[in-house]
DNA sequence: AAGCTATATGTAGGCGGCCTACCTATGAAT
DNA sequence: ATTCATAGGTAGGCCGCCTACATATAGCTT
């Protein structure tokens, strides 16, 4: 069933889409694609929906705002640099980055084991 | 790792739980539970209590208008009767509610797998 | 008798995170 | 020339959940 989050441009996207879900892990997704190497904010908005199949197309008035805020947090640091005449900011996890991650990891192993509990059981049962 | 939604009274449970978590998901787990038969409202906070380990403690003032809102939108019937000489609502799945547990199941299983893909991989492994 | 806890339901108001909608700019393709 | 892909950004708003509070009965403790 189709379940894209968001377009990155253009209108709606799908009609069972929930906008909210990614609430509260939209700074473990981004911390964990910057796991992999320092990335500039359209690298990992597209990162993010190679990842996912698609599914996570995150818009950038909401990628960009988080990078601002994770790196005003400390947990990324962001250099500028020029690329065929474009500016990148190009942003690497710190250490309290890596250190959050891992919260991120944890915290989202409970939180998915609690909800698992309720809607997963009788999932392919009928 | 301690991470207990909410405190159902008094003030801040946990330094590491985050409220947003449950964000777009609180109506799935609500029906989840009443798909073992009808139950009130606080019978459904204890429910949700109990089937999660004590990990989610939802305050009533989430839950009550959250089945409010559920009812009035058909995916719930509720019916008041009064059991040693208190008045409960009890709230029963209905068809519609029934067919909407399912897609919030197919949601959640879509939703989690693509968070998975970045949050799970370098768990257990330093 | 008073007080507290558990049971049971509810509302008003607010916060905050993400989204919508918009803007700017360059390089490449048509 | 115009459009698309690349690249970054902000302002304002929405809405879902939470906080805080209000109400009431039953049962237990002191």
């Amino acid at each position: 069933m189709e379940y894209r989050i968001r377009r990155r441009r253009g209108y709606v996207a799908s009609l069972y889409m929930k906008p909210d879900a990614v609430r509260g892990h939209l700074d473990g997704l981004i911390l964990a694609v910057l796991e992999d190497g320092p990335r500039h904010g359209y690298a990992i908005i597209e990162a993010l929906a190679a990842r996912s199949g698609g599914r996570l197309d995150l818009p950038t008035g909401t990628v960009y705002p988080a990078l601002r805020r994770l790196e005003r947090a400390g947990l990324l640091s962001g250099t500028w640099t020029t690329v065929g005449g474009r500016e990148r900011r190009t942003y690497t996890l710190t250490r309290a980055g890596k250190h959050a991650l891992a919260g991120q990891r944890a915290d989202w192993n409970e939180f998915s084991a609690v909800v698992d509990a309720f809607l997963r059981p009788a999932e392919g049962t009928p």
